[in-house]
DNA sequence: CGAAAGGTTGACACTGGTCAAGCGGTGTGG
DNA sequence: CCACACCGCTTGACCAGTGTCAACCTTTCG
């Protein structure tokens, strides 16, 4: 990245956060225009392959980040190697944890990624110089603890039917917000991750997969490309209210 | 905190906060003795039953609380009755999500409570005059997206002899943080309440908390009274890495 | 073209749910 | 004071839903 072009607007807009897709959204919708244009002295884009592993669980964090594409898996492993997805986190959420050094979680790329980050230093100590930063890290904080606790109502109290409708009911909402009658995505997580994402078997998923796809309410083209004909159907199979 | 400064902190203490439990945790220990004296201008004592609701799914909230005794425990049901808790909270824990006006959750007093309360607007106008307050916040959200999602690994991925001891063992280091060998404590919930916990029923609550008595790692008394006998075997039997 | 990886399908086993009966403590009315 | 009913919990018998194991299919990639 060009660094001199990027210290003569050092107090304008800088050009790269101009065009980004989270400049309104997650943390840097919190920021004032210096901010973001100290911020940015310090950031790097970087991309990052579907299946790599950004930090491992009890590792050492020292850097953040902006999601700018893609999906973000965030997972839990037990000692014998079971495995439960705790949260996914897309565009344009913000990554990492403050003030938490170490990491209690797995953070992988679900699918290829196109990350902003800045190291932890800088962010720490821009958070305490300005506060309206940390009320943007409450509101994400809060956000991601309203969809654990919906997901833990999937996980305690639905069948196999209705977690694989759930899951795929999040997806599609996740990418085409108007809820209309048909919804075209590709999912950005493998049968053995929708069920590590459900507490289920990679065979329960397929089988209600193929379920749901005789009923006429989804249907799948190369495993992960998903038609969704109708979205009452498949949000009433989700045991939404 | 050093004790010189402590003392004189203490001279200007509002009395009743003098004696709180909660004073150095949660909420109240990230306030300056004036901010104290402020909160504490409106704030009140009561106590609760046990059981009763506290705000239900949907509600307006117009009060925070800090718990001073007693055990709430959050829940979210589905629209045919199916439920689920996603959330206990004990003393010197604070209870509500400032700038947001409708609860998504049920909150219920699991045990006989005494709580210190404030009304919505107070508060509220204190955390925008004092940004440390919105860092109690924030760390309290983190520990409650720990919590939610070290049980989302529980919910999706233990079988029901772990989800029992996993509970109890959640219970025991509570009331008892040493991990002593053994502890000895009472349920704050009844068996339909753990079983919506664990994602369980009654039946299956009943039959694990037998097997775990019958082989020796837990004593039962009166149903709710309960010793541990072994922390060590429990933990294991817990799936504790 | 062959091999590997990811996904589907089937047969069967087992865990945990369902339904029903019974136990034990507590509170109430005769 | 006893009889009774009620509530929370336990236990048993049975069954359904999901996991396990294995075979096979499909897609991808060297």
């Amino acid at each position: 990245m060009d660094t001199s072009r990027r210290d003569r607007i050092l107090d304008e807009l800088p050009a790269v956060c101009r065009a980004c897709e989270a400049r309104h959204g997650g943390l840097c919708g919190t920021l004032t225009t210096t901010q973001l244009a100290e911020l940015n002295r310090h950031s790097s884009r970087r991309t990052v392959e579907a299946g790599s592993e950004l930090v491992g669980q009890g590792d050492d964090v020292d850097h953040y980040s902006n999601i700018l594409r893609g999906v973000v898996k965030l997972s839990k492993m037990m000692s014998d190697g079971r495995q439960q997805i705790v949260g996914l986190q897309f565009a344009p959420d913000f990554l990492g944890r403050p003030f938490h050094p170490e990491s209690a979680l797995s953070v992988e790329a679900a699918t290829d990624l196109q990350l902003c980050s800045f190291p932890r230093t800088i962010l720490e100590r821009m958070i305490v110089a300005a506060p309206s930063m940390e009320r943007g890290l409450l509101n994400q904080a809060l956000k991601e603890l309203d969809e654990a606790r919906d997901w833990m109502l999937t996980l305690g109290r639905k069948n196999a039917n209705e977690k694989v409708a759930s899951f795929l009911f999040l997806i599609a909402t996740h990418y085409d917000a108007e809820e209309s009658r048909t919804t075209v995505f590709d999912l950005p997580l493998s049968r053995a991750e929708i069920a590590d994402f459900l507490g289920l078997t990679i065979e329960t998923v397929s089988r209600q997969m193929t379920k749901l796809r005789k009923e006429g309410v989804i249907a799948i083209e190369n495993n992960r490309h998903i038609t969704v004909t109708n979205m009452d159907r498949l949000a009433s199979a989700a045991g939404e209210d």
